[in-house]
DNA sequence: GCATCCATTATGTATATACATATTGCCAGC
DNA sequence: GCTGGCAATATGTATATACATAATGGATGC
């Protein structure tokens, strides 16, 4: 524990609360205890324990209601950063049909050699995903999917064919932490003609990696048709 | 104003002081009144103008150092989110000399007809400029920028020869929303002469519009050789 | 001139206290 | 059973106070 030392009362009881949420033991929804009773649990006065428990307010962690009590938030499902581009929403906010088509499924073993996806399996199995998202029927991108089946043993009996692997994982897995790599390629022979794009044509590649509390829970690689479509992000200048 | 008369003491603060900053009138670096000056400004006790100032400073808008003082902050040469991309340093980190080509600069009004440009302008005029970023002599990306004069009007005399426009920008004015849209392009005949690559190459274009509290600053578009650059990017759930 | 030490200063944390305010849930009255 | 209103409750805000801590800048000593 490294806050636990060092930090202040009002960060190490932040910081507590802060891993029962992110741990799971308290689920969204749930109802934290009333201030009074954090006060006599961590031994201090009420000042301490609000200001706590209003940081996490804060930072969109949970909710407080007067009267009511505070209860740990819902997450969005749309984050408004960078979003994890939820694809089928996108796709039927343009008024199109969405569809995924499931290629392949297949429970394996990190490749040997391959740093990256020993971590990601860490020492379990991954599920390696391929897929197709259709607009209309047009093929829109392209899935290919690692999950690891340590961190979500939920996904081997989740039928891709119906929810696309990034919409089950969003209803079932919390993250934390994710991170995108953009960039562009040539469309070679097969990725040409799954995207029914001349070879050669510039495609928008998104490689994400997404962790939760440190844990590595996936990584994805979507292949978009470059002038077709638009990647959107708006922020704020945000924290270090 | 909409704070001023129903919010909370320290809330109307932290707008009051938010509102010099991002109103330019507290440039980054100024030193802001101490505590106690602040307090007797608002005529409230230390914890009141304490909770304002730190919530300033948690938001990341001001930085607070012990015995030295509160002092705007600069803003960050990387934001944690999607950054602004700084090239300059992401090319002095790979080791490589870096060098901004200005190739031409042009104050005009906004063109006829295209409304995202009027808007930018306000009502006042363009600074139009070209340039290329360069790694170790060679091309690295392409940058086509308009800068609003009315919300930048320093602009006109800095000379973008010495430093590039995007850290010019940073370094001077203040902003407060971004969007990047990204896509895909295959690079034709200029683009790829000026990047060094085969004609037809995949290359990633960025678009960005910055914002200071409402007010558009500028526009720029990038073109980076999409096979040897990756834009990257981690990020949190965030706030809604 | 230079390094070292120390008082001063400004922020950081914590407490006890007080009153405000939004809401829930109960209770009275019909 | 339904409704209106009231009391209890949990959070929200503000104050006065106290001591901790980091770091500056000047004074001291050589």
């Amino acid at each position: 524990m490294s806050l636990t030392d060092t930090a202040s009362l009002h960060q190490r009881i932040r910081a507590d609360i802060e891993a029962r949420i992110l741990g799971g033991d308290w689920p969204p929804g749930h109802r934290l205890p009333v201030e009074a009773e954090l006060m006599t649990q961590y031994g201090c006065s009420r000042m301490t324990v609000n200001k706590a428990v209003s940081a996490l307010a804060d930072a969109g962690l949970i909710v407080r209601r007067r009267r009511a009590g505070s209860f740990v938030a819902r997450p969005r499902i749309h984050s408004a950063v960078l979003d994890i581009p939820d694809i089928q929403s996108e796709i039927t906010a343009r008024g199109e049909a969405y569809a995924f088509r499931l290629l392949s499924v297949r429970r394996r073993a990190p490749a040997r050699g391959d740093a990256d996806e020993a971590e990601l399996a860490g020492g379990g199995a991954l599920l390696a995903l391929r897929g197709a998202h259709l607009a209309s029927g047009r093929p829109f991108a392209l899935e290919e999917r690692l999950i690891s089946l340590r961190a979500a043993p939920a996904a081997a009996e989740a039928d891709f064919a119906l929810v696309s692997p990034g919409a089950w994982l969003l209803e079932h897995v919390a993250w934390t932490e994710a991170e995108n790599r953009i960039s562009a390629i040539n469309a070679d022979g097969p990725v040409a003609e799954a995207l029914a794009l001349d070879p050669g044509a510039a495609c928008l590649v998104v490689r994400r990696r997404t962790w939760r509390a440190g844990e590595r829970i996936t990584n994805v690689r979507l292949v978009f048709p470059g002038e077709a479509y638009e990647l959107v992000a708006r922020f704020g200048p945000g924290q270090a």
